[in-house]
This record gives C-alpha cells, structure tokens and sequence, in this order.
DNA sequence: ACCAGTAGGTACCAATTCGTAACTTAGAGG
DNA sequence: CCTCTAAGTTACGAATTGGTACCTACTGGT
C-alpha cells in the first residue's frame, strides 16, 4: 500500500485489490461458481447457465480469468469448433475462501432479513 | 450487473456476489485495511492515507459500507465538525478472508514473477 | 435454398461511473 | 471583516462499460 501521491491508476500494489477486482468483475462469480459445480463445460453451455450474460461479457470474462490462470480453455478446431472451459489447480485454491465468503454472505443476509422482521413487528406494535 | 429487466435478481443471487460487490468497490479494500490496521480514524486522517482518492469517492464508500454494517460513523456536531470511522463488529468478521485473500494474491504475483523471469532467462538462453 | 447452432469478433450507442470544481455551516485566528 | 478548517454536498462533464446488432466460417436439417 503505497502511501505517497500516485496515479494509482496502475501503481497495483494491494494484492487483494488485484484478486478480488478479478473475482469480482460482472459476471465472474457466477461463472466460477459454475465452473465449480457443473465441471468442465463448453461455451454456449455455461452461456446458458449464466442467465442473461451477453457473449461478448462471457468471452471477455473467460479470457480475463484464463490469462489469471483461474481457467483452462480448450479448443478443438472441429467443424463446428469445440472450446472447453475448466478450472485450473490455480482456480481451485479459491473453493475455500469462496465458501467462506458464501457462508458469512448468507449468514449476514439472514441477520439483516431477522433485524428487518424484528423492527416490522415492533412497528406494528407501537400503533 | 445491469440495467435491461433481468430475470437474474432473486432467482440465483449468490451471496457471494453481494459481499464482493460491497468488498471491491472502488476504493474499498484500502479503506478497509487501513481501518483495520490504524483503527478508528477521522475522515481527513483516512483521506490523506488512502491517497488518490476524492472526497466523494471517500464518503460515497463510507456510506456504502455503513450501510452494510461493516463501519461505524461517529459525527460529533463540534464546530468544525469531526466524524470519525471504525470498523464493527461485523467488520471484522471479514479479517480472517482478507487475510487469506491477500496471502493467495501474493503467492500468485510471486508465483508469475518467478515464472516470468523464467521465461526471460529461457529467452537469453535460445538466442 | 434457408435456417439454426458453434465460438466468437467488431462497431456503435446508451448508461453508468468517477473526478473536478464550487458551494455549505459555523467558529477560531489574524 | 476576511479567511481558514472539517466534512461533506451538488452540478457538470469526460471516460469507461456493457448491451445490441451484425459479421465470420462451416455443417446438418428440412
């Protein structure tokens, strides 16, 4: 972390900043958690898990993790062109902190949901 | 993720993806770890740390994760007026994650430096 | 002959994002 | 009286982003 005047711009230097900029760009965690729980996949399939990415999105996405090493792709340059995507080792090393992340994710959304119930009820209360 | 009717909202909705949207924003994780590692702090203080960043940025990102619950804001109505910015409890529920996050970016920068350096040393070799 | 599907690439366009600059409030110091 | 400060807020504007539409090449179905 760099303290002095920078145009931060590229001057990286908090590697969370750099991983999680890449976890999560537009589509990404859906597209892992995809890759992670469907296995390997082709393009119009994940295309089709992802509900609602354009191509252009996914493409982008999938060649920005590939170039982080996060994903595998595989083309077999058959008539209709067969491309493959998988997680990586690489890819993988992230299961354990995506699931914590999940779990304080889901934990922190039920104790908003109880606190809201929590306050609707007192509302009713007080009239 | 966007604007056009989207029928995506309720129907997945990772948790993963809410927490990440809230840890990645612009600034986030330098704020975050500058509350964690200099503790409470006043809003000018955390500006002039957190270096490149424009007020409104600041106070947007503040808001944000006050409003998830993961700050505390303190507002003393002095005459100049001083507000000051912790951490809660909840914020540092993500200590842990952080911390692994950030160990596995920096293995994986040390893991492509070393591999790039390879790669040049292989270069020099072949000419 | 025509359409659909596969895995994209490219051009354009609208919307969102983020930075900059100016304004605010009220007291303290000169 | 004038200016400075802290912690913003607001207005404006340029840049980035992400969607849509259209393009490729090839084949199999009707």
């Amino acid at each position: 972390m760099n303290a002095t005047a920078e145009p931060r711009k590229e001057s990286v230097s908090c590697p969370m900043d750099f991983i999680l900029r890449m976890l999560m760009g537009p589509w990404t965690t859906y597209i892992l958690y995809n890759l992670k729980t469907h296995g390997s996949q082709r393009f119009g399939e994940l295309k089709r898990r992802v509900s609602g990415v354009s191509a252009k999105m996914l493409t982008e996405r999938l060649r920005t993790l590939e170039g982080a090493g996060l994903v595998r792709r595989d083309y077999e340059a058959t008539i209709p062109p067969k491309v493959t995507y998988s997680l990586t080792e690489r890819g993988h090393e992230l299961d354990d902190v995506m699931g914590r992340l999940a779990e304080i994710g889901m934990r922190w959304e039920a104790e908003d949901a109880a606190l809201r119930s929590l306050r609707a009820v007192e509302l009713k209360a007080a009239e």
